[in-house]
DNA sequence: CTTAATTTTTAGACAAAACTAAAAATTTGT
DNA sequence: ACAAATTTTTAGTTTTGTCTAAAAATTAAG
């Protein structure tokens, strides 16, 4: 498996989890930042190896094998995040790029004595699910903070928007995972939020609050 | 840079350090394990990137700019063998295929962090000394064991040969960086040796003892 | 229900990195 | 010095992964 059958894997597995439906291919060639022809020829050479399943001008889904195969890299990418966090002093925003590549070294023992290494983590430092060594993802409970009412209270557990913009920003306003967050006010006008995460009243947008998740806790 | 390139880099570095003279073509194909028409391909690729000179029939030494790139890779390569070992249980007979692929790795701040987190190690777990960030290898004053005469002591700081069938060996005969060692007898028929490691009295042959490197302390 | 817009595929090229086979240059042996 | 052996380069293919331009299929609009 070649890195970049790898990175399309992951991307296709990413689109086929969203829609649960066939994957188009001018999506992969978006989210792979590449021309639809591109998209073709690997979606074709995938097929030929039985990662997925493609019918032309009908998307494509993975195979079981496929499927396992994303996994696996997704697996590696949120362990290595979650290292580069905990122990070389990483930030949020910093670690996706340099995940992107360590996702693709290969060698069991190194993923298994990492996750060891880290205490066999459950989430990466985004709050998303770390599958483990059998290809099982814990289903994480959460609600886009847009639909809190006034009056609820939750947790961050999570972002939608990775992109290390958004991050930065989540960075200024104070909130990272784990903080309280309680909605003081809700805006019917542009759907904006005045809320209260842990001791600080901020302001958000209504696009910022559509991209945090939180487990209601009342 | 490409993974490629960065190999023959590191290949050709090796090769010049060794014999301080032009790098021949077919010396470049046996270290990377490929044909000697590849190597030319790569060779007049490299010297297109200006890192290193080349001129057909004679053989290619790298310019400073090369070196200065093949050392970085060697920086990393240690280093995360430092940390495989260190971190992750791994043995010094396993990790230098790991290595292989992790010292590729672009990301200055992940190496300099990582570093940092080994505790700025001096030596890998094969006694090389790892390169700082400036590119600066220090010289680890060693010497073959071969060459001690009956009575001379010494400490283990390296080994010649780095093949997981030699190290293997090595442990199984109890012998790793930092042991005392001292020479009891040396046979002039077959240059094998009765050695005294820490407590164990083992003998060798002259093959093992031309591959192990002492610091003499007597 | 046709035409227009959009999506997708095909065809043809290109660069990186490898290979085999053959030619050319260099070195060695007598 | 000349032939033989060795080393090195060239020429021509192959595979992976990309691209542009053009053709074909599908979907949307009037
Ligand atoms: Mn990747
Ligand atoms: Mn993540
Ligand atoms: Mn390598
Ligand atoms: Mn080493």
């Amino acid at each position: 498996m070649t890195l970049s059958e790898e990175n399309y894997l992951k991307a296709i597995f990413n689109l086929e989890e969203q829609t649960h439906k066939g994957v188009p291919t001018n999506a992969i060639a978006e989210m792979m930042e590449t021309k639809a022809s591109s998209a073709t020829d690997m979606v074709k050479r995938l097929s030929e190896k039985d990662l997925l399943k493609y019918k032309p001008y009908q998307g494509t889904r993975l195979t079981p094998k496929g499927k396992s195969h994303a996994v696996k890299v997704i697996r590696k990418h949120r362990l290595w995040e979650t290292f580069l966090v905990e122990n070389l002093d990483f930030t949020w925003d910093e670690v996706h790029e340099v995940a992107e590549q360590l996702e693709h070294i290969q060698s069991d023992k190194l993923i298994h004595q990492l996750d060891k290494f880290l205490g066999y983590p459950k989430t990466d430092p985004h709050g998303d699910p770390i599958p483990d060594e059998e290809g099982n993802i814990a289903k994480i409970e959460k609600k886009v903070l847009a639909e809190l009412q006034q009056e609820d209270e939750g947790v961050c557990v999570g972002v939608d928007d990775s992109s290390s913009a958004f991050l930065k920003y989540l960075d200024k306003l104070d909130i990272s995972l784990g903080n309280k967050i309680k909605v003081i006010e809700k805006e019917a006008f542009d759907n904006s939020m005045v809320i209260q995460v842990e001791e600080n009243t901020i302001s958000i947008s209504s696009l910022a609050s559509k991209n945090i998740y939180v487990r209601k806790t009342s």
